[in-house]
DNA sequence: CCTTACCTTCCTACTGGTAGGTAGACAAAC
DNA sequence: GTTTGTCTACCTACCAGTAGGAAGGTAAGG
């Protein structure tokens, strides 16, 4: 009932939270050692450089969102909904998790000292959330839950970068509520203004 | 008519070109030394620590800031054209010297492994910005340019998280013009809707 | 005018510590 | 009996920071 993760994950883990909390150059093997009690040579076996372990761990990350969105858009019905809980995911992540942060959000600063394996990941983290989001917000659309001034693409493009200048804004001010509160007004003007909803969900 | 900084300004603004570029871990003293063509020691005689030199520097950049948005409200009457030119500013920024960024949006993301004298000072220039935009929002309200869907303090602090969450998509997507087409677009968000505008201008 | 003293700036040379990474031995598991 | 995982021991490069001194400027005192 407690542990039943593998070496290799566990590194993973570790190292993301320490990315989170500090960044690519943030983090040493020496850090990941200390934290599992493992010696620095054995994480060398499982990941032989650093750039190759933030890859896997990028790659990880982002099949682990792209199955998170997914579920999301099967468990809810309405896209404001759906756009609803990717929001208090995040809310919840960065008021329990103390200040948590988007590994992909963080590492895009660093994005012109990246090796380029791991930049690549980190391009295609984003793709595939501009993606989710367009697609949410087209759904809205044609449901009638939404009204657009740009096309859903731009949309999502605006609402992503809200979602992680919010991210930012939590750290600096160290405020976790502060994520909530800009997030859900960005989300309300999405909101179609008032109108019988459609269908009978809500 | 070529140089006439100090010494300890040019190795401010090799600092600072190097925290946009990879935080405050992403560069060292030796990298400052390599850049400006003088030893490491003598860098550590204008700036004993590492920590007191990111702190200098962000306290010179919050100042810089200050003045150019002070200029900008007196430069031009108009809220919205504020807002504009402040989006220009950065629009500039990031096109022309290659994906640049904000000093203080990068160490944000670093904020839990900073040394407290920088936390703070980063800290101090997302106050100064927030309450900038602030009083712009506010005073467009007055001047019915704006029609605004929170309290201005809120919408200041979604449109700050927008143009740091730009900086962020424009890197990551390695397109600067990203940055500009999401600005406008939050910015277009809050004018009021057509109307025959109160002062003459414009 | 010249000396003494001090200050600023930069230098060479170095310290202790940490970075990422390697070599090879050992033990358990398949 | 090879593979897998861990270890000790080590490497080179680099990190921030220090010691001590050379070069030059400035200014006071005689």
């Amino acid at each position: 009932m407690k542990s039943k993760a593998s070496t290799s994950e566990k590194i993973l883990d570790v190292a993301q939270s320490l990315i989170v909390a500090g960044g690519y150059n943030g983090f040493s093997y020496a850090d990941i050692s200390a934290a599992i009690g493992i010696r620095k040579a054995s994480i060398h076996h499982h990941f032989p450089t650093k750039a190759e372990l933030v890859a896997v761990l990028v790659d990880r990350y982002r099949r682990q969102a792209e199955a998170g969105l997914k579920s999301l858009r099967e468990q809810f019905s309405s896209p404001s909904e759906q756009l609803q809980s990717y929001s208090e995911f995040w809310q919840t992540c960065i008021r329990d998790a103390s200040q948590s942060f988007c590994v992909c959000a963080m590492l895009a600063g660093e994005m012109q000292m990246l090796p380029e394996e791991v930049a690549s990941r980190v391009r295609a983290h984003f793709d595939n959330l501009a993606n989710w989001l367009t697609s949410v917000l087209q759904a809205g659309v044609e449901q009638d839950v939404f009204r657009l001034n740009k096309r859903p693409a731009d949309e999502a493009q605006m609402l992503m970068a809200s979602v992680h200048g919010a991210m930012l804004s939590a750290r600096a001010f160290g405020d976790p509520a502060l994520f909530g509160t800009i997030i859900s007004a960005q989300i309300a003007k999405l909101l179609a203004p008032e109108r019988s909803r459609t269908a009978g969900a809500r």
